[in-house]
DNA sequence: AATCTGGCTATACACTTGTTCACAGAGAGC
DNA sequence: GCTCTCTGTGAACAAGTGTATAGCCAGATT
C-alpha cells in the first residue's frame, strides 16, 4: 500500500460508507433504529444489501458510529459555547442560541441521539448516555468558575451540570417535536426554566443537604 | 343482550384483549414499539395472529391503549401524592418515594412512557406528551398553594410544573436502565437537583425577566 | 503488462411479516 | 331446542427480512 497518496480504492470506500450513514439518519427521522432495517438502508444508499458487509459486521455497528458522529458535532458546539464559563442570564441566552443554531444544521444527529437515548436498543443506549455523562462532566468542570461554586463538591457540581444538560436536551426534543412556529415559546420557557435553576445557586449549601444514608 | 347481567361472552373477550396488552408491554422491554411485530404479540399472548383484529384494527390502536393504561396507572399515583401542595424537604422526599414506589409496581408502564415518548411513532409520541402536559398542568395548579407561586403567571407556573416532571421522569427512565444498585444514587441526586430548583423559587421575579419578543 | 485485491453485484435461501378468506364452535336470544 | 352472533382457527398470499455463495471488474501491486 503506497502511504505517500490517498488511493482512489480507499476514498469510493469511505464514500459509500458516507452513504449509508447518511441514509441510515435520512431514514431515522421516520423509524425509531431498531425498526429499521439493514435492506432499508443499503436501499437508500442505492447499494446491494451484500455490500452492506464490507462496511459494518451489523446494523448495530452502523449505529454505534452514528453515536460516534452525532457527538462530534456536538463536541464541536461545545467550542462554539466554551469560554464563557459563569450561569447568568447573558450566559443562558447565548449558550440556547448556540444550541438553536447547531439544532438547525445537524437535526438528525440531534434526533438521533434524543430518539435513541431511551430506544429501543440497549447497546446504542448505553453508548448515547456515556458520551452525554462526558459531556455533562465537562460541564460541571466548567462550573468550577462560577462563584460559590468553587466550593461545591464535585458530585454536586455534576448534580447541576445534569439539571442543566437535561433541560438543554428536552429543548431539543421539544423543538423537533414541534414545528417553527412553537420555536420562540419553547425556547422562551427553556430560557426560564434555567434561570430558576440558576436562582437556586447562590442559596445551595450542599453540606445542609448530605445524604439520608 | 341481557344488559342486567355480566355476560361470559363479553368477559372473555376482554380477557383476550388484557392478554394482549399484557403481552405487548413484556415484550416492549426488548423492543420499541415500532419494531414489535403483531405476530410476535399475538404469539406470546397465545393467540391466532388472525383473531387480534378482533380487538384492535391496528397495532397502532393498541398502542394507544398502552398510553392511555400507563397513564391511568400514573394518575393513580397522584392521587397518594396529592393532597401535600408545598414544594420543601419533605415534600420532595415524600414524591420520590411514592415515585420510587410506584416505579416497581408499574415498571412496564413507565418504560413504555419512557421509551415511546421520543420514540419512532409519532401518533404515540403525542398522546404521551399530550398526557403529560396535563399531569404536569395538574402539577402547576397545586403549586398555586405555594407562598409566593400564587402570586406568579399561569405560564410561569407551568414552566415550574414542567421542570419539576422532566426531572422526575429522568430520574425514572435512569432508575429503568440501571440496576437497583445505582437505584439510590439516583434517587439521591434527583431529590438534590428538586431541592436546587426549589430553592431557586423564592427568589424569582418573574417580572423581570420578560421575554424578549 | 500481468497479477492480485477487494468493493460491489446477482442469485438464492429460509424465515418473518401483515392481511384475506373460509370455517369452526361456543355463548346469546328467541 | 334452534338459530344467530361472534371470537377464535387454519391455510394461504405477496412482500420484506438477514445472510451465504459465486462471480465481476476496476484500482493497486509487482
Amino acid at each position: 500500500m503506497t502511504n505517500r497518496d490517498s488511493s482512489t480504492r480507499l476514498q469510493n470506500k469511505e464514500l459509500t460508507r458516507q452513504g449509508l450513514i447518511r441514509a441510515a439518519l435520512k431514514l431515522l427521522s421516520q423509524h425509531s433504529f431498531d425498526s429499521l432495517s439493514l435492506r432499508e438502508v443499503t436501499r437508500q444508499a442505492g447499494i446491494t444489501p451484500t455490500a452492506f458487509y464490507r462496511h459494518f459486521d451489523d446494523m448495530e455497528e452502523l449505529g454505534l458510529d452514528l453515536v460516534e458522529e452525532s457527538f462530534q458535532s456536538l463536541g464541536e458546539m461545545l467550542k462554539d459555547a466554551r469560554s464563557q464559563t459563569s450561569f447568568d442570564e447573558a450566559t443562558i441566552e447565548r449558550s440556547l442560541a448556540v444550541v438553536v443554531l447547531h439544532l438547525h444544521s445537524h437535526t438528525s444527529h440531534f434526533r438521533f441521539i434524543a430518539r435513541e437515548r431511551y430506544g429501543g436498543v440497549r447497546r446504542l443506549r448505553r453508548a448515547i448516555n456515556r458520551e452525554l455523562q462526558l459531556f455533562a462532566d465537562e460541564l460541571a468542570i466548567d462550573l468550577v468558575a462560577m462563584p460559590g461554586v468553587d466550593q461545591w463538591t464535585t458530585e454536586d457540581r455534576r448534580m447541576l451540570a445534569g439539571v442543566i444538560t437535561e433541560t438543554m436536551i428536552r429543548m431539543v426534543a421539544e423543538l423537533l417535536e414541534y414545528g417553527p412556529d412553537e420555536e420562540l415559546a419553547i425556547v422562551e420557557r427553556t430560557r426560564r426554566q434555567l434561570e430558576l435553576i440558576s436562582l437556586g445557586v447562590p442559596a445551595w449549601d450542599g453540606a445542609l443537604r448530605a445524604g439520608s444514608t
